[in-house]
RNA sequence: AGCUCCGUAGUCUAGCGGUCAAGGAUACGGGACUCUGAAUCCUGAGACGGGUGUUCAAAUCACCCCGGGGCUACCA
């Protein structure tokens, strides 16, 4: 596991200088600065998400690298709303956001009373300053093209592109006119403030990007205040710069903004005429799943269409929807160090995902016993008055954990898939005239099947019990199945949600010929059933999990469980050798 | 096509010229153990995209090829 192994390979890093193995390439990155005292030591990264639109896993695990990055050099985590268009931007993404990043245990209050929650707008009065030493410099202009024109003279990835007729305007002119356009004389489209580089750069994002458009459009944190509005290119790094981000890391798709980002950064000086604090733009590539869909566009569709309900429905990946589902975010921090960052692009298989809630809930969920599908069975010779209190331990391995009483008595259920009327040679559960054990209880026999006469359906079953205590270790009856039960005095029925992967295809993206991609929706990824569960049950904790036992784990819903409606998630299943035969 | 990034088992990742006939995780096969066909523990199979070169020595360096991604929004 040499994910886990970070922290004690960095005090060796800091000792010796040698290479260190097992750093991913980021962490190297930063061994290096450090190294070389680039920035003084000191780690600051952040995660810089608009506010357009719902966090889903591969921001998750973005966020919670930056911050482990953070954590584990002493240094400072950042959280901040990159909302510098009003027009895709709204203050309930920021609300929903906020909520989600302290779920994941990454918001932080400060002792001043601050906390590491930004705002990009915030800084809208020192982004316009910048702006004005650029145009001071003569490194930027005020362009009348419309959008069209800059299209056009920008070129393509074949042609070189061609210069603004207003290219030239002289300093004077472009100061008073970008004044101009912050006052809100000028109508929307009319004019932006553009870089002055190079029409003929081979990276298409150095022909003279656009710096400032007119947007006559209310923001949600500075309100009327502004009618011109950064472009994300000018924006970015002066945010990171303004907050001392020593590593900015962001994914591949920015790679080719970094010259931008960099030069940027490198025309700009303070009031001293010392250039401003330049950070390290660093790419990796973003997560993305099997079996699932994370795109905005996609997901998007799958909310208007319907196919889940809404943006927290527990099969959707998003932060909302997994916390909803049941899952932790002490899961999520597992799985984002073992899959590790790289920069090649890839297709995570799902069950890694699941293999990390799977471990962190083993430890944590104490074990019920649940029926699903339940068929009946009467212990022939146990009398119907009779009940009894039978302790068992909530968990196997951890005492800590504590005990609890169960009812056994006559009536019994046990789950239909627990029961085989002509078993294969390896089934070891129950069948005809064949031994199983109850599960903390006793060892039966199936004695008789009785069927429903009209339908031939097995009703119920008659079944003898072995009296003794079923951990005796004179135990020669050696049976080799253990099934769950419940008994009906000990029985509170719940409703059960099953959720399970929300497509079939690994890749629902790649779709064959005439279809799309909800064509491969999972239509078994939710199944709403009543379940038998421990009546103890209705006293526990909304937002409480337990792993019933041989089912898997589940989450008390505590959204839409009601006191006389449990509502129980199957977060996941258990790993099924058997099934999979 | 131009620029650019990337290519290690089914999947994810380590590797920084010899200690690599390539390590870990997951998935998969076999077995042990077990009052969860879980967990745990053994164990097996499985990868350097291709070529040429540099070198005593290449997964690691160079070049070429092949394959994949990104870039032509007054989005981020």
């Amino acid at each position: 596991m040499a994910q886990t192994k970070y922290t004690e390979l960095l005090k060796e890093v800091t000792d010796d200088k040698e290479p260190v193995e097992g750093l991913n390439f980021i962490r190297t990155i930063i061994e290096e600065h450090n190294r070389t005292g680039r920035f003084g030591g000191k780690v600051h990264t952040r995660f810089p998400p608009e506010p357009n639109g719902w966090l889903h896993i591969g921001h998750a695990c973005s966020i919670l690298m930056n911050h482990k990055i953070a954590m584990d050099y002493d240094g400072i985590f950042n959280f901040r709303f990159d909302d510098t268009n009003p027009i895709t931007e709204e203050e309930s993404y920021v609300n929903a956001m906020i909520e989600d990043i302290k779920w994941l245990g990454v918001y932080k209050e400060y002792e001043n009373g601050s906390n590491n929650i930004f705002f990009g707008s915030g800084y809208f009065d020192q982004f316009y300053e910048y702006a004005e030493q650029l145009v001071e410099k003569g490194l930027a202009y005020v362009d009348d093209s419309s959008a069209e024109e800059i299209k056009e003279q920008r070129g393509s990835i074949t042609e070189l592109g061609t210069e603004s007729p207003y290219r030239t305007r002289t300093i004077e002119e472009n100061i008073d006119l970008f004044k101009r356009m912050k006052k809100c004389e000028f109508p929307n489209g009319s004019k932006v403030l553009r870089a002055k580089l190079d029409m003929s750069h081979p990276n298409l994002l150095m022909r003279d990007p656009i710096i400032y458009r007119i947007l006559h459009t209310p923001h949600h944190n500075t309100g009327d205040k502004w009618c011109i509005y950064p472009m994300y290119d000018w924006a970015h790094g002066l945010e990171d710069s303004i907050e001392g981000i020593t590593q900015s890391i962001c994914t591949l798709e920015f790679e080719v903004h970094r010259p931008l980002y960099d030069w940027f950064l490198n025309q700009l000086t303070d009031e001293e005429g010392k250039p401003i604090f330049h950070p390290q733009q660093i790419e990796f590539a973003k997560v993305n799943l099997s079996h699932t869909v994370l795109g905005k566009r996609v997901m998007i569709q799958l909310v208007k269409d319907k196919h889940v309900n809404g943006w927290d429905d527990p099969r959707m990946l998003t932060i909302a929807g997994l916390r909803r589902r049941g899952v932790t975010a002490e899961a999520l921090r597992k799985f984002m160090e073992t899959i590790g960052v790289s920069k090649r692009d890839k297709i995570i298989d799902q069950s890694i995902l699941d293999y990390c809630i799977r471990e962190d809930l083993n430890n944590r969920c104490p074990r019920v016993m649940s029926v699903l599908k339940p068929l009946k069975v009467v212990i022939t010779n146990y009398s119907a008055e009779k009940k009894e209190e039978l302790e068992v331990q909530n968990h196997p391995t951890i005492k800590e954990m504590g005990a609890r009483k169960i009812i056994f008595s006559k009536t019994l259920y046990i789950e239909q898939d627990d029961f085989m009327e002509n078993p294969p040679e390896d089934y070891y559960r129950l069948s005809p005239g064949e031994k199983v054990r109850l599960k903390n209880a006793y060892i039966i026999k199936c004695e008789n099947v009785i069927k429903d006469e009209k339908t031939g359906e097995i009703s119920e079953l008659h079944c003898s019990y072995e009296p003794r205590p079923a951990d005796s270790a004179s135990d020669d009856s050696k049976v080799r199945g253990t099934i769950h039960w419940i008994s009906a005095e000990n029985s509170i029925i719940a409703e059960v949600r099953l959720i399970d992967r929300l497509f079939l295809k690994e890749n629902p993206m790649e779709t064959e010929e005439g279809k799309v991609f909800a064509d491969y929706i999972n239509p078994q990824s939710l199944e709403i059933t009543e379940a038998l569960v421990e009546s103890f049950l209705k006293d526990a904790k909304l937002g409480s999990r337990f792993q019933f036992e041989r089912l898997g784990y589940f989450y008390l819903e505590p959204i839409d469980s009601t006191e006389n409606n449990l509502v129980f998630n199957r977060i996941i299943s258990l790993r099924d050798s058997w099934s999979k035969r």
